[in-house]
RNA sequence: GGAGGAGUAGCGAAGUGGCUAAACGCGGCGGACCGUAAAUCCGCUCCUUCGGGUUCGGUGGUUCGAAUCCACUCUCCUCCA
């Protein structure tokens, strides 16, 4: 028999973390965060992370497991996150996966190739190659070199998408194949329950922008302000929703509160790339509002329990 | 009461006779996504039965043609009383 494991999709704020603790609890579950910037330890409130408190004893994992100038890829969690998966089905409990970034969900879940056996670093170093090539000759040249080379990925990547074209770049010319014509291994043997979290777009924003005012309160400022004093061995943790906003205002460029209203604006957008990407790159999402409608709690849990049998 | 200034699409803001249904930004909406993904990038945004229709505070003019010129009028801002 096939291997079950849970995951819960869904943007921001609508209440991932909670449902799944219920789940956890209920199911005899451990969580796995597929969440990009959880994973970094010092980026709390801006990520939202679960506290130990509200883990409830729950088991978490792929939490806080690098450090602000550590480098970690899609493909880092696919290996990391199919681990802490068979470890928790040796323990007899059940892996719930819950997160919103969903190039890492379907990467572990479609066992994507990911431009192959490479390691990071000798990408990189294509990649700074590339990155000079477009420095000193434009985007358009080097759109133009992925187009000789395969022109089926050059007509699906725009121009002015110039880290993507240098990826594409990259994949080439480390593994000999085509970007466009990468394998592609069997998706992952294992009998995925995939809970979508949604509800009305209004709503989800108004959830958002208050939020955000909490954070607030609970001290995002100062841990934007730590974010801010390691930009420079921060790469990824600097990109972060939450604590890039607040770097104009540090800098005195802008104020305070036109900081804070970027963050919402910001994580209201991400909300919507999130929502894209679940309806359209995942296919068999069962959505639910439990906004809206906090009794559909129930329908889960007795879904989930017929599923289970 | 007097003197200046301003009124443009949801908002901000260009435009100062035809190439303007009207730049650009924001907001909003939609989308892409195979190793940076909370990243990166793309499209739409007056109405439309897609033929066309109605716009630039209002009304009326000038003109082949006006958001752009003229008259009157309304509203707002600043300054003087």
């Amino acid at each position: 028999m096939r291997k079950k494991a849970i995951m819960i999709v869904g943007p921001t704020a609508v209440g991932k973390t909670a449902l799944s603790i219920d789940i956890a609890k209920l199911f005899n579950g451990e969580v796995i965060s597929g969440d990009s910037m959880q994973i970094y330890r010092h980026l709390d409130i801006g990520t939202a992370k679960v506290t130990p408190a509200e883990m409830a004893g729950v088991p978490h994992h792929l939490i806080d497991i690098c450090d602000l100038d550590q480098r970690f890829t899609v493909h880092d969690f696919k290996d990391l996150a199919y681990q802490n998966m068979q470890q928790i089905w040796q323990r007899h409990r059940l892996p719930m996966i819950v997160g919103g970034t969903g190039f890492y969900l379907n990467a572990l879940r479609l066992n994507l190739s990911l431009g192959g056996q490479t390691t990071p670093e000798e990408d990189f170093s294509h990649r700074q190659y590339w990155q000079d090539y477009l420095q000193t000759h434009g985007a358009q040249a080097l759109w133009d070199a992925l187009n000789q080379k395969d022109p089926v990925a050059a007509s699906k990547i725009p121009v002015n998408n110039e880290r993507r074209v240098i990826r594409a770049l990259e994949v080439i010319d480390k593994t000999g194949h085509l970007f466009s014509q990468q394998p592609t291994p069997a998706p992952l043997d294992v009998d995925f329950f995939v809970i979508g979290l949604t509800t009305e777009r209004a709503l989800l924003y108004q959830r958002i922008n208050h939020r955000v005012d909490i954070m607030m309160q609970q001290g995002l400022l100062a841990e934007a302000r730590y974010v801010y004093e390691h930009r420079d061995q921060a790469p990824q943790a600097s990109k972060g929703i939450g604590y890039k906003e607040f770097f104009g205002y540090f800098e005195h460029h802008i104020s305070l509160d036109e900081a804070i209203d970027l963050v919402k604006k910001n994580s209201r957008h991400y909300a919507k790339r999130q929502l894209t990407w679940f309806h359209n790159q995942m296919h068999d999402v069962q959505w639910f509002d439990l906004v809206q409608h906090p009794q559909q709690k129930l329908l889960i849990i007795q879904l989930l329990t017929e599923w289970l049998a």
